[in-house]
DNA sequence: TGATATAGTGTAACCGGTTACATTAATATT
DNA sequence: AATATTAATGTAACCGGTTACACTATATCA
């Protein structure tokens, strides 16, 4: 596609015997055309197998129809479904998806080293911690569009957030645990310290053991990470210290997913002896060892609101502020149930 | 960003006290600068936070710096490896990814219908059945970078491919049902018809099967599609009508996730009563219940090699047409060991 | 019937970069 | 010393679209 050139609109026009500002209009809409000549275009344009060149029309309108994702390494299948309805919502509205993983060993220093930005997005959904505050102040003064996932804005920066209820839902798989299967030794696989669904999450935790008058143990607090190899060592851990414990809260199914296989292969029974819950539904869920009992977190739901909302502001509208998607207990049988 | 005239080369140039012709020389490096000019631009870019434009960057070079990435509907944590390492990989090389998802709902009429394309980036790396035999041949006459994962470039199009050894890994993990496990009555879920992972997978099924004197037996070879969810089907349906097996084969790991949760569900022990064998090796494998016995797809090498590839086509480089990086058995529990 | 709106079209400027070509000054070669 | 290179820079054409402005012909209005 390099040396041959390409077809252009000029190219099409010559044929169809008009002006190229006749074909961009006829392709665009932007200015009737009349019958005849709209045919002739379109003829010339199958005949001559014509594909607008993206930059170009980029450069005049001065937008891209291209949106940014940003996320962080993406393991286990709850990307899965945010990025595929992003993509889909995407392309529906008509704009070309652009994505960038940041790894922990890429480290963005400052401004200006987003792969993805103003310079080819016309916007960008960035996932929980993948932006520093200085790095969305700088999109936010810059009138760049973002909507966040999964964490809110810092102070004074008014960027739309959407993200799943934590709390509420914490509460009820917590008090599920301790009100239906009479369980009081918790463990608490905490997620990234990083992440504000994780902190909410913990706050949750706590709250429900102190209305059950359950002191707060430090010690059935261990690492998860999001991680299941993170929690697989954690729940290891746990048992070479020989810490008594009767469930497990992880903070996210992943989490989850590990410690169920630690506790499996150290022959105790879940959950007869040992309760594990999740967080987030993943797909997977229902099809693990036992099912898991977790708390739904509508992903797809977020990742389309997402969208919605950045597309508003694009669009000069006002959107709110934060954004809250219900999320709700489902019980299996990892709990007892 | 929009009413905001964002700042330009020529700005940069005005500030710096020399032609734009300097300043873009600069950046690229495309012939030498003087020190002094040199930290002068500099300073400028910096002070005015100035970001290239990437779609005039793009119209005058002719080249996009962009990949593209065809997907067909994106589940489980099978793609999140792929996409991932692509990303990484691309990104490294200094371009962008722009990923599309098609899915069952949007068929593509014939050719130009892509979302991605020689319109927007410089190739594309697209995944088994994601785009027609035309469509490839579209693409190849028109010089257009391509490379194939999982699947083989029609006849005449030589297109290189990308993929994963398949059929001794079939006979392997076959032949240790038979010979380890001494099972005889074995189920073959087979992946997407249109797949050619999936046929040359069959054909391993039969070859083994006739290499052991095992009379092929149709009644045992249902559904599976890569997806759990019609192999669950597919299960409770063998069990609904009684059919009697010792072992299943699953196509791709979610058939055989799909698979275990119906067995569990009904009762039937895995692997005692029946053996339960994958393909791929998902990151999620040894962390079923029990742990999945089956074969170490590679996938990130996969991704690796066709971002490797692609480039090099980019860069009108010479590449091998057909790659086939090496699978082998991983022995968990699933299968009785 | 003359004035006015509107459909339909063309010309050319513009978007923000890259780069061929031209120019000058300094350095190397014979 | 005359000539050939090379470093360093500027001018302006170009990439392939969009669109403001201008224009004509026809339809509508008062």
């Amino acid at each position: 596609m390099e040396n041959k050139r390409s077809v252009t609109i000029r190219d099409v026009a010559k044929r169809a015997g008009v002006s190229i500002a006749t074909v961009s209009r006829y392709i665009n809409k932007t200015a009737p055309v009349s019958k005849e000549v709209g045919e002739s275009i379109q003829n010339s344009m199958k005949e001559l197998d014509f594909i607008p060149n993206s930059a170009a029309r980029k450069l005049a309108t001065n937008h891209y129809s291209t949106l940014g994702l940003l996320l962080s390494d993406i393991k286990g299948d709850f990307f899965s479904v945010l990025v595929s309805e992003i993509e889909k919502d995407a392309r529906a509205a008509g704009f070309d998806l652009l994505i960038s993983i940041s790894r922990d060993d890429t480290i963005t220093t400052g401004t200006n080293t987003f792969s993805i930005g103003p310079q080819n997005t016309d916007g960008m959904i960035i996932f929980a911690d993948c932006a520093s505050d200085n790095d969305l102040k700088y999109f936010f003064f810059n009138r760049y569009p973002v909507v966040l996932i999964c964490r809110t804005a810092p102070l004074a920066i008014n960027i739309p957030s959407v993200g799943v209820e934590n709390l509420q839902a914490t509460k009820s798989i917590m008090r599920h645990l301790i009100e239906i299967h009479q369980r009081r030794k918790i463990v608490f696989l905490r997620g990234l310290p990083t992440h504000e669904d994780s902190m909410v999450r913990e706050i949750g935790y706590k709250t429900v053991l102190a209305e059950n008058n359950i002191p707060f143990n430090p010690n059935l607090v261990y690492p998860g990470n999001f991680d299941r190899d993170d929690a697989f060592r954690s729940v290891k851990e746990l048992l070479k210290r020989k810490i008594d414990f009767d469930a497990i809260f992880a903070c996210d199914d992943e989490a989850a997913i590990g410690a169920m296989a630690a506790l499996t292969e150290a022959g105790i029974g879940i959950p007869n002896q040992v309760s594990v819950v999740g967080f987030d539904d993943q797909t997977i869920a229902p099809f693990l060892n036992p099912a898991l009992t977790t708390i739904h977190a509508p992903f797809a739901e977020v990742g389309k609101k997402a969208v919605e909302l950045l597309i508003k502001q694009i669009n000069h509208q006002a959107v709110d502020s934060l954004t809250v998607i219900p999320s709700d207990l489902v019980i299996r049988h990892s709990c007892g149930c």
